[in-house]
RNA sequence: GGGCGGGUAGCUCAGUUGGUAGAGCGGCGCCUUUACACGGCGCAUGUCGCAGGUUCGAGCCCUGUCCUGCCCACCA
C-alpha cells in the first residue's frame, strides 16, 4: 500500500498551500480593481462580497478575530466555490487615538515630548509606525488561511480614504447634517485633550457627598441644602434645580438663593431632572462642568459658566484667592471656608464611578467645549423606513417585514430598532493629531467658518486670515464609510459599480451602534441604498467558566498558540501581566493541564473548533481543551481519507470495469447528499455551528465508523471488480465530503485533494462529472440535487441496528472479537433476508461473525433479541450464565413494559382518541401493537430460558 | 431603572410547526483488530430552574417567580 503519513503535517503544508493559493491567484475577484475581466465565465456570475471590518493597525489577532474572520472565510469559500463572483475586501483602521497613544509611548520611553515633535513630525512618525508593524494582523489572517483578495487591501487613512471623508463632510455640511456647537468631553488634564467614551476607564471608588447649604436670597437665615462631590465646580453654578412634583420646594421655585463664597444670586428651577429620592432632592446646577447639567442648562436657557482651565486649575472668573489654584486645593479650601461660614451641613462616605485617562490616569474632568457634530435623526430615519418601519401612534411600527437589513440571529433587529428611535447626535471631532482632518477653515478676526473638500478660494487668496480646523474626525467617521470607500467611493469606480452593495458583514454585536447602524446611515445617506443584505453578528468569545475574554483579565486564548503551540511560561504570561484576583488559580490549572506547554493543533482546527462551537447564545465558551477536539477531527478525517487515498493509489487493476454501486454504497451517496443540503441550507442561513455538526457526523459515523467499515471486504478482497467499484464510490463520496469541508477547513482539505484526484483519475472513477479544478478551492460545491433514497436509508437502518445488537451482546457477555459466532436471524420485513444476504461479508466483519443463518423460529436457550425488522438469536450457552441472560431480558422487559404503559394509557384516555389527529392515533396504536408484540416475544424467551436454567 | 439573552446529563451545548428527551467532552468496562489510541466497541446518567395556566398531550405556547449573563440609561 503507498505511503501516507499517520498525521496531517500542517506546519510543513499550511504555509505551502496558502502560497500556492496566492502564486495563483485563487482569491482574486473575476474583475480587476482596473476594470479588466481576468475571470470571464465568473463575471457573469454574481457577486458575493464581503468588506472585512477593518482591524486597527496597533493590533493582534485574538479569539475574535479569529471567529469573525473564519466565519467570512467560510461564506467567501462557500460562495466562491458555488461559482459566484466572490470578493472579500481586507484592510485596517487608523485607530486614531489608540495608534497615537502607541507611538507617543515609543517617543516617551525615548524621552521626546511629541508636542515639542510638533504635528506634522508627529504625523510623520506614525506613518513610519504604521509602515512597520502596521499589517501585522493582515499577516496573522494569512496564517489562518483567510482568503482575501489582497490586491483591494485598504487602509482607513489612504488617499482615496480621505478624499471620501471630505466628500462626505461636506455633504452633510451642505445640507445641514453636520453643524458645530458646544458640549461636555471627557477631558484629561494632563494631556489636554478631550477623550472618548472608550478612553475612560470608569471605576467605583471612595470619595465624599458634601451638604452644601446655600442661603435663599429672600431670608439668608434659611437656606436649601444641595449634595454634591464636587465643590470645586460650585463657582460655575447657575441655579439649583427640585423636581416639579416635589412639594417640599413647590414654593421656592422662581425664588433665588445665594451661591456662597461669591455672593451671587442664582434662580431656584423645577425640572424633572432633580430626583426627590436622591440626596436632598436639590441639585446644583453646573452646565459646564456636567453633562446631565449641560442638558438641563438647555431645557431652561441658563447661562454657562466654564471655570476651569484646560489643566484643571481654576480660571478668572472664580473669586481672586482661588484663580489658578488647582482643582483639588481648590475643593479643600471651599470646604474650609464654607465650614467656617457654618455653611458645610454634613459630609458622608460615598462610592461613586469614576473615569480615568486610560493613559495618565488621572481622573478626567467634565470640559466644555466647541465640537463638530452629525444630526443623526433624519439618517435614522431613513433607516427605519429602509427596513419597512413607520411612524405609527406609538413609535416606530414595522410595516414591511423583509425590507432592508436582514440581521442573523434576528433579535438583534431589536435592539437596532431601539437605539435608531431613541438617537442622538454624534460628536465626530477629536483634539488628536493622528486622523482625517476636519475640512474646516476658521477666520481669524470674525470666526467664519468656510468647509470644503479642498482649501476653499477665500483662504487661498489671504491664507494669513484663516487657519484650518486643529481637529481631527472620529475614527468612525470613517469607519462609517467603510463598504463604500473600499470600492472606491466617491468615484464611480468599476468596482464600486460592479460590487456595491456588499453581500454580508459579519462583526461583534457589540459594534452594532458604533459601526452597524452609522454605515447604514452612509450608505442609505450617500446612496441611497444600504450597504449589505444581511449582517451576521457572531458572539463573544468566554472562557470556559463564561467570562468574557480580555487582555486584561487574561484569560485570552491567542490564536497563535493554537497554530503555532506555545510553552508552559508562554501560556502564563497574559495571566501574570493582567493579574488578574484568580490568578493563581488559573495558573495552577495551566501546570496542571499544560505541564508541557501546548503543542500547536494548525489553523485548521482552530477553525474547526470555532465553527463548531457557534451557538446564538450571548457568548461562546471555549476552554484550550476544546481545541484538542477539533484537532482530533482533522486527523481522523486525515486518516480515513487516508485510507481510501492509499487504496487507490495501490491499485493496479485498470482492465475491468467498477462494479455497479451495492445497496450500502448507495446509502453512503445518499448520506453525503442528504447532508449537502443541510450544509447549504445552514450556511445560508448562518446556522454554522449546525453545519459543523451535520459535517461531523458524516464524517467521523457515517464515512469512517460504517461506509469504511463496511468497505473493507471489498477493498481488501482479490475481486478487482468489486476492488474498483468501492473505490469508485468511496473517493466520489470524499471528493463531495472534501467539497463541503473546505470552507471550515481549507488546509488539510486541499491537501487531501491533492492527493484523491489524481489517484481518481488515473483510475478514471469518477461517477459523475470529474472535478473542474486540480485546486479545491476552486472546485465546485455539492449540488445537493440527488434523488430521494429514503427505501435506501431505511435498509441501512436495519444493517446498522442488526450490527449493534450483536455488538451490544458480544459486549455484554466479553465475546472477544477473535471468538467468531453464529448468529441466527428471522427477518420480519421484506428488506431484510436479502439486505442481510447481499452484505454478508460486511456484516460479518463489523459484528465478527462467523455465519448468518436465517431460521424460521428460535432454537431452546437460545438469546434473543427482538426488533422490528428481524429477531436475532445467540447461542450463548458458552459465553454466559443463562442467570445473566434472564437479568438482562428482566431489564428490557421492564423498560418494554414501562413504555406500554404510557402508550396504552394515552389511547385509554378518550380525549385522546377523539381530539389528536387521526394519524397520530394510529401511529399510537402501531407503536402499542409493536410493543405488546415485542413483550410477549420476551415474555416467552424468558420463560423458556429459565426452565432451561 | 429600561431592554435583550440564558437556566435541559458531571461539563459545554442541540432540541425544527407542541406528539416516546439528544450530541460532543468527561466517566465506567472491554479492546495495542493491519486508516486513525488525536483510535474502536459497548455502558451509565435527566422532576428539561420553580409555581400556576392553556391543551387529549408542554422542554417547546401563556402568566408569575427565582437565579444568571449582556446591552443601554443613570449614579447631585
Amino acid at each position: 500500500m503507498a505511503e501516507f503519513p499517520k498525521r496531517f503535517d500542517f506546519r510543513e503544508a499550511e504555509p505551502r498551500i496558502y502560497q500556492r493559493w496566492m502564486d495563483e491567484g485563487c482569491f482574486g475577484a473575476a474583475v480587476a480593481p482596473d476594470g479588466t475581466v481576468r475571470d470571464p465565465k465568473r463575471a457573469q456570475a454574481r457577486p458575493f462580497v464581503i468588506v472585512i471590518p477593518p482591524p486597527n493597525i496597533t493590533g493582534r489577532l485574538h479569539m475574535g478575530h479569529a471567529l469573525n474572520n473564519t466565519v467570512q472565510d467560510v461564506l467567501i469559500r462557500y460562495h466562491r466555490m458555488d461559482g459566484d463572483d466572490a470578493v472579500w475586501i481586507p484592510g485596517t483602521d487608523h485607530a486614531g487615538i489608540a495608534t497615537q497613544t502607541v507611538v507617543k509611548k515609543q517617543l516617551d520611553a525615548k524621552g521626546v515630548d511629541y508636542r515639542e515633535l510638533g504635528r506634522e513630525q508627529m504625523i510623520a512618525n506614525i506613518w513610519e509606525w504604521r509602515a512597520e508593524f502596521g499589517d501585522a494582523i493582515l499577516e496573522q489572517l494569512r496564517k489562518m488561511g483567510c482568503s482575501c483578495d489582497w490586491e483591494r487591501t485598504r487602509f482607513t487613512m489612504d488617499e482615496g480614504m480621505n478624499a471620501a471623508v471630505r466628500r462626505c463632510f461636506v455633504n452633510l455640511y451642505d445640507r445641514g447634517l453636520v453643524y458645530r456647537g458646544k458640549r461636555i468631553v471627557n477631558w484629561c488634564p494632563v494631556d489636554r485633550t478631550a477623550l472618548s467614551d472608550d478612553e475612560v476607564e470608569k471605576q467605583d471608588e471612595k470619595g465624599k457627598m458634601f451638604h452644601l447649604r446655600y442661603p435663599l436670597a429672600q431670608d439668608r437665615s434659611r437656606w436649601m441644602v444641595v449634595a454634591t462631590t464636587r465643590p470645586e465646580t460650585m463657582f460655575g453654578d447657575v441655579a439649583v434645580a427640585v423636581h416639579p412634583e416635589d412639594d417640599r420646594y413647590k414654593e421656592l421655585v422662581g425664588t433665588a438663593v445665594i451661591l456662597p463664597l461669591m455672593d451671587k444670586a442664582i434662580p431656584v428651577i423645577a425640572d424633572p431632572h432633580a430626583d426627590p429620592e436622591k440626596g436632598t432632592g436639590v441639585v446644583k446646577i453646573t452646565p459646564a462642568h456636567d453633562p446631565n447639567d449641560f442638558e438641563v442648562g438647555l431645557r431652561n436657557n441658563l447661562p454657562i459658566v466654564d471655570v476651569m482651565n484646560d489643566d484643571a486649575t481654576l480660571n478668572e472668573l472664580v473669586p481672586g484667592r482661588y484663580q489658578g489654584m488647582d482643582r483639588y486645593a481648590a475643593r479643600r479650601k471651599i470646604l474650609e471656608e464654607l465650614e467656617a461660614a457654618e455653611l458645610l451641613e454634613k459630609v458622608e462616605e460615598h462610592v461613586l464611578a469614576i473615569g480615568r485617562s486610560y493613559r495618565s490616569k488621572v481622573p478626567i474632568e467634565f470640559r466644555l467645549s466647541d465640537q463638530w457634530f452629525v444630526k443623526m435623526a433624519p439618517l435614522a430615519e431613513m433607516a427605519l423606513q429602509a427596513n419597512g418601519y413607520e411612524q405609527a401612534e406609538e413609535g416606530w411600527a414595522r410595516k414591511t417585514p423583509d425590507a432592508g437589513v436582514a440581521f442573523h440571529p434576528d433579535r438583534f433587529e431589536k435592539v437596532y430598532l431601539h437605539w435608531l428611535s431613541n438617537i442622538r447626535d454624534w460628536c465626530i471631532s477629536r483634539q488628536i493629531w493622528w486622523g482625517h482632518r476636519v475640512p474646516a477653515w476658521h477666520h481669524l478676526e470674525t470666526g467664519e467658518i468656510l468647509v470644503g473638500e479642498g482649501e476653499p478660494e477665500r483662504v487661498r487668496d489671504a491664507p494669513e486670515e484663516w487657519r484650518q480646523d486643529e481637529d481631527v474626525l472620529d475614527t468612525w467617521f470613517s469607519s462609517w464609510l467603510w463598504p463604500m470607500s473600499t470600492l472606491g467611493w466617491p468615484e464611480r469606480t468599476p468596482d464600486f459599480e460592479r460590487y456595491y452593495p456588499t453581500s454580508v458583514l459579519s462583526t461583534a454585536k457589540d459594534i452594532i451602534f458604533f459601526w452597524v447602524a452609522r454605515m447604514n446611515f452612509a450608505g442609505l445617506g450617500f446612496e441611497d441604498r444600504l450597504p449589505y443584505q444581511d449582517v451576521y453578528l457572531h458572539s463573544t468569545i468566554a472562557d470556559d467558566r463564561g467570562v468574557t475574554m480580555s487582555k486584561s483579565k487574561g484569560n485570552g486564548i491567542d490564536p497563535l498558540t493554537l497554530i503555532e503551540g506555545a510553552t508552559l511560561d508562554q501560556l502564563k504570561r497574559p495571566v501574570q501581566e493582567a493579574l488578574p484576583s484568580n490568578a493563581k488559580e488559573i495558573l495552577r490549572r495551566l501546570e496542571k493541564n499544560f505541564p508541557e506547554g501546548f503543542e500547536a493543533v494548525g489553523a485548521d482546527a482552530m477553525r474547526w473548533t470555532l465553527i463548531f462551537s457557534i451557538t446564538e447564545g450571548e457568548n461562546v465558551r471555549l476552554a484550550l481543551q476544546r481545541f484538542l477536539e477539533g484537532r482530533s477531527f482533522v486527523t481522523k478525517l486525515w486518516n480515513g481519507a487516508g485510507r481510501i487515498i492509499s487504496s487507490l493509489e495501490a491499485e493496479s487493476d485498470r482492465s475491468v470495469a467498477p462494479g455497479e454501486p451495492t445497496d450500502e454504497d448507495a446509502w453512503i451517496l445518499a448520506r453525503v447528499d442528504r447532508t449537502s443540503r443541510t450544509v447549504r441550507a445552514g450556511l445560508d442561513g448562518f446556522d454554522f455551528g449546525n453545519v459543523a455538526q451535520e459535517l461531523y457526523r458524516l464524517v467521523w459515523d457515517d464515512y469512517c465508523s460504517w461506509a469504511l467499515e463496511l468497505s473493507k471486504t471489498r477493498l481488501t478482497g482479490e475481486d478487482s471488480v468489486e476492488r474498483l467499484g468501492v473505490l469508485r464510490v468511496m473517493g466520489s463520496a470524499l471528493a463531495d465530503i472534501l467539497r463541503m469541508l473546505h470552507p471550515i477547513v481549507p488546509f488539510v482539505t486541499e491537501e487531501l485533494w491533492s492527493r484523491l484526484v489524481p489517484a481518481m483519475d488515473r483510475l478514471d472513477l469518477w461517477l459523475g462529472d470529474p472535478p473542474t479544478s486540480k485546486q479545491l478551492i476552486r472546485d465546485r460545491f455539492p449540488p445537493g440535487d440527488g434523488p430521494d433514497r429514503a427505501d435506501v436509508e431505511h435498509r441501512f437502518a436495519i444493517l446498522q441496528r442488526f450490527v449493534s445488537a450483536i455488538r451490544q451482546l458480544r459486549s455484554q457477555y466479553r465475546v472477544k472479537d477473535s471468538e467468531r459466532i453464529v448468529v441466527h436471524v428471522k427477518p420480519l420485513e421484506a428488506d431484510t433476508a436479502p439486505m442481510l444476504e447481499r452484505c454478508r461479508s460486511a456484516v460479518s466483519f463489523l459484528a465478527k461473525l462467523d455465519r448468518v443463518e436465517l431460521v424460521e423460529a428460535r432454537s431452546k436457550g437460545m438469546a434473543a433479541h427482538y426488533d422490528p425488522a428481524f429477531e436475532l438469536y445467540l447461542d450463548l450457552s458458552r459465553y454466559v450464565d443463562l442467570s445473566e441472560e434472564l437479568a438482562r431480558l428482566d431489564k428490557d422487559i421492564g423498560r418494554t413494559e414501562k413504555e406500554l404503559g404510557a402508550t396504552s394509557g394515552k389511547l385509554a384516555n378518550a380525549s385522546f382518541v377523539e381530539r389528536a389527529p387521526a394519524d397520530k392515533v394510529q401511529e399510537t396504536r402501531n407503536r402499542e401493537a409493536e410493543l405488546k408484540e415485542k413483550l410477549e416475544k420476551l415474555a416467552a424467551t424468558r420463560a423458556e430460558l429459565a426452565e432451561v436454567a
